[in-house]
DNA sequence: AGGACTATCCTTAGTAC
DNA sequence: AGTACTAAGGATAGTCC
């Protein structure tokens, strides 16, 4: 962070946890947007904010296999 | 980088262009991880390091939207 | 191709509005 | 919810191996 060390765990307060998921999340998009600029590639971002979604994962991980195994 | 700055710009050198790709994408890959650690979230990363494949667009952008749709 | 180093730039936690 | 500020920590281009 800006003022000390970050301790790499999940974030207890409810609001702090939004505020960093909300700034993260557009730092990841400008580097993703930087990188695709630089490097001449494609890069997807997918975010979802609530965790334990087994079927996200499962649909996530589908894809990617999928994608992959048609070289796309 | 580390000395100078970065010019937004496609970078022409093919070998510079990769070692970036492959800093840059472990990069995003930690931070990633971070934000997923830290607020709790899942995130989806997918890096297509050649540009202009417009099927790869159309199934992530279709992907996207069905997962929005489904409230997933 | 990938790892280590490091000067320099970039991101961001905390804060206030 | 968003924006702005800023110290401090973190990422990374160039380099050598």
């Amino acid at each position: 962070m800006g003022r000390g060390k970050v301790q790499l765990k999940r974030i207890e307060n409810k609001i702090n946890r939004q505020v960093t998921f909300s700034k993260r999340r557009a730092g990841l998009l400008k580097k993703a947007h930087e990188i695709s600029v630089l490097c001449d590639a494609e890069v997807a971002l997918m975010f979802f904010p609530i965790r334990g979604s087994s079927l996200s994962i499962l649909l996530i991980l589908g894809f990617s296999l999928l994608l992959t195994f048609l070289s796309i």
